[in-house]
RNA sequence: GGCUGCGUGGUCGAGUGGUGAGGCAGAGGCCUGCAAAGCCUCCGACGCGGGUUCGAGUCCCGCCGCAGCCA
C-alpha cells in the first residue's frame, strides 16, 4: 500500500497517514447549509476531499465518507446570534424552510454530479439528529460542561480547560488572549462567559423551526450537529474531519471541545483543511460582485467571464493547485486550463484504442523506460505528498507527451517492453479517471457522424479537391473538434 | 490590533538548503497543398531590506502586500 503523508491542522506537520482500523477509514467533511445556490469556494473543498476519497480507494482502503447538509442551526452571524440562515430565507421567500433546505439541497447535488463528485456513503441532516442531539446536551450538563441559561444551554470553556483540555489548539488561539479580546464586550447576556458557545438555543416565539427539549421549545447550535453526526457514524474517535479553512475557529474548534467533553477522547485524529478562492487576485464575495456561481460558470453568464467554462475544464483548473494553496480565478488561467485538460483528454482518446505492438527486431530502451518510470511514481510520490495534485498533474503530462510520441510513432511499444508500455497505459487512464476524477465531455452517440464526416473528407483530400478538404475541417473547427492529417493516418482530436 | 497562511518567470501554478517542475502564452525547427495537432529546441522567476551558511526561492529577523478567522 502506498504511504500517504498528510497536513494535520493540529499538529502543522505533514503526517504518515495510519488509520485506527485499517483497512477502513472514517471520514468526515463538514457540507453546506443548505440555504442558497453552492458557492464555488465550497465545490473546492468538496472536489479535495472528493479526490482524497478516490485515492483512498485506489490504493486500497475502504473509507465511509460522511458529508452532513446543515438545515437548522446556523445563524447569520456564525455565532449564537442572529437569524437562523434557512428561517431567514423562508422568511424572505415565504416559504416553508423545509422547502428551502430541499431546492437548495437539490442544487447542490445536481452541481456536484456536474463536476463528478462521488456520492457519500452517508449524507446527514442536523434536522435528522435532533434526539441525538439534544442527548449530548444533557451528557454534557451531566458532566459539568455545560449549563443552562434562561431557555438556552452553552458550552463552559472555562471548565472544559480546568479539566486539563487546551481550547484553542487547533486554530492557533490563546485562551487568555481570547478573554482579554472579549472582557469588554457586552451582549453577554446568558453566558457565563463571552466564549462559551451555545449547544442549545431557547426559540422565540416566531421562530419557525423547533423542537420539544428539556429545557423547553427551541434549536440545536450551530456546531453541535458535526459532533453528534460524525462520532454516531464514524465512532468517538476517527481518522480524518475536513472543511474549508474558514471554519477552523469556531466550528472545529468547539467540535473538538463537544467531542473531547463527551468521549473523553480526541475526536479526530487529522484534521486537514483546504483553502479559499480567489479572483483575480481578490476574495470572492458577494458585496465585490466578483462571486459567481458554478452555473454561472458553466454558461459564462457573468459579467467578470469572457466565455463558458464546463465543469471538467474547472475541475482540471482546481486540481491544477495544491489545495492548501489559495487559488486563483482569471480568464487567462481558465483558458489555459481548458486547453490543458483537453491535451490531457487527447492522450486518453489516443491511448484507449493503443495495444501492445511486439517486434523481435527492436530492443528495449532504457531512457524511454525510464522517463516513464519516472513519470508514473512521480504522479503517485506527488498524491503521497498531502494530496499534491499539481505534481501528480504535472507527470501526466510527461505521460501524455509519450503517448503523443507512441501514436506518431516517434516511440515504438516495443522499446518500452510490454510490462512499462502497460503500467504507461493503466496508470494514466487510472489517474484521470479514478483518481481526479476528470472525463470526456462529448457525446459518444455523435461519433459514428465524426467517422462518417471523415471518410469524406479522406476522399477529397486523395482527389486533391482543398476546398472540400477546407470546408470539412471548419466544420470540424465550428464543433470544438479539428482533423489531424499524419502521414500514416487521418484522425480527429479536440481542439485545445 | 491579535492568530494562521501566502507572496515564484508574460500568466496560472509545484517546489522548501546544493543544476529539471508542469500547463498556457512567446520564438525557432520537423511534418503539411496550406494549416492544425503532435514531436524537438529555446526563452525565462523566486515581494523588499538585512542576517545565518561553503551554498537560500527554500532557514532567521524586519518591512510591504494579499487571504482566512477573531476582535
Amino acid at each position: 500500500m502506498q504511504s500517504l503523508r498528510i497536513y494535520n491542522t493540529l499538529t502543522r506537520e505533514k503526517e504518515l497517514f495510519q488509520p485506527l482500523n485499517p483497512p477502513y477509514v472514517g471520514l468526515y467533511v463538514c457540507g453546506p447549509t443548505v440555504y442558497n445556490y453552492v458557492h464555488l469556494g465550497n465545490v473546492r473543498t468538496f472536489m479535495t476531499f472528493d479526490v482524497l476519497v478516490r485515492y483512498f480507494r485506489h490504493i486500497g482502503y475502504q473509507v465511509r465518507y460522511v458529508r452532513n447538509l446543515t438545515d437548522v442551526g446556523h445563524l447569520t452571524g456564525d455565532g449564537d446570534e442572529g437569524e437562523d440562515k434557512i428561517g431567514r430565507m423562508a422568511r424572505l421567500e415565504q416559504l416553508e424552510p423545509m422547502e428551502i433546505v430541499q431546492r437548495y439541497t437539490n442544487d447542490f447535488h445536481q452541481v456536484l454530479e456536474k463536476f463528478n463528485f462521488l456520492p457519500p456513503s452517508i449524507e446527514p441532516t442536523a434536522t435528522g439528529h435532533i434526539v441525538e442531539q439534544i442527548e449530548a446536551v444533557k451528557s454534557l450538563i451531566d458532566k459539568g460542561l455545560a449549563y443552562e441559561s434562561n431557555g438556552s444551554v452553552y458550552f463552559d470553556i472555562q471548565r472544559y480547560n480546568e479539566k486539563g483540555n487546551d481550547y484553542g489548539r487547533l486554530s492557533g488561539r490563546i485562551l487568555e488572549d481570547l478573554l482579554t479580546e472579549t472582557r469588554d464586550l457586552d451582549g453577554v447576556g446568558e453566558k457565563r462567559n463571552p466564549l462559551d458557545f451555545a449547544l442549545w438555543k431557547k426559540a422565540a416565539p416566531d421562530h419557525l423551526m423547533r423542537w420539544p427539549s428539556p429545557w423547553g421549545l427551541g434549536f440545536p447550535g450551530w456546531h453541535l450537529e458535526c459532533t453528534c453526526m460524525s462520532t454516531k457514524y464514524l465512532g468517538n474517535q476517527f481518522d480524518i474531519h475536513g472543511g474549508g479553512m474558514d471554519l477552523k475557529f469556531p466550528h472545529h474548534e468547539c467540535e473538538i471541545a463537544q467531542g473531547t467533553g463527551l468521549n473523553d477522547v480526541q475526536p479526530v485524529r487529522y484534521w486537514m483543511h483546504s483553502n479559499m478562492l480567489t479572483v483575480n487576485g481578490q476574495k470572492m464575495s458577494k458585496s465585490l460582485g466578483n462571486s459567481f456561481l458554478p452555473a454561472e460558470l458553466f454558461a459564462g453568464s457573468h459579467h467578470l467571464l469572457e466565455q463558458a467554462y464546463s465543469p471538467m475544464t474547472v475541475r482540471f483548473f482546481m486540481l491544477q493547485s495544491q489545495y492548501r494553496s489559495t487559488l486563483d480565478f482569471s480568464n487567462d488561467a481558465l483558458k489555459a486550463a481548458q486547453k490543458g485538460y483537453k491535451r490531457l483528454m487527447n492522450g486518453l482518446r489516443l491511448l484507449r484504442d493503443m495495444e501492445y505492438i511486439a517486434d523481435e527486431a527492436v530492443s528495449i530502451d532504457p531512457a524511454q523506460v525510464e522517463e516513464v518510470t519516472k513519470a508514473v511514481e512521480g504522479a503517485y510520490e506527488g498524491m503521497n505528498d498531502d494530496l499534491n495534485t499539481a505534481v501528480a498533474i504535472a507527470h501526466l503530462f510527461a505521460m501524455v507527451k509519450k503517448i503523443n510520441q507512441l501514436y506518431m510513432q516517434q516511440v515504438r511499444p516495443a522499446q518500452l517492453g510490454e510490462e512499462v508500455f502497460t503500467r504507461l497505459k493503466n496508470t494514466y487512464v487510472t489517474f484521470l479517471a479514478d483518481i481526479l476524477g476528470l472525463k470526456e465531455e462529448r457525446n459518444e452517440s455523435f461519433e459514428p457522424l465524426i467517422d462518417g464526416l471523415l471518410d469524406l473528407y479522406r476522399g477529397f483530400k486523395s482527389e486533391k479537391q482543398y476546398d472540400k478538404v477546407d470546408q470539412i475541417r471548419s466544420v470540424f473547427k465550428q464543433n470544438g473538434l479539428v482533423i489531424k492529417d499524419l502521414k500514416h493516418r487521418i484522425d480527429w482530436a479536440y481542439e485545445e
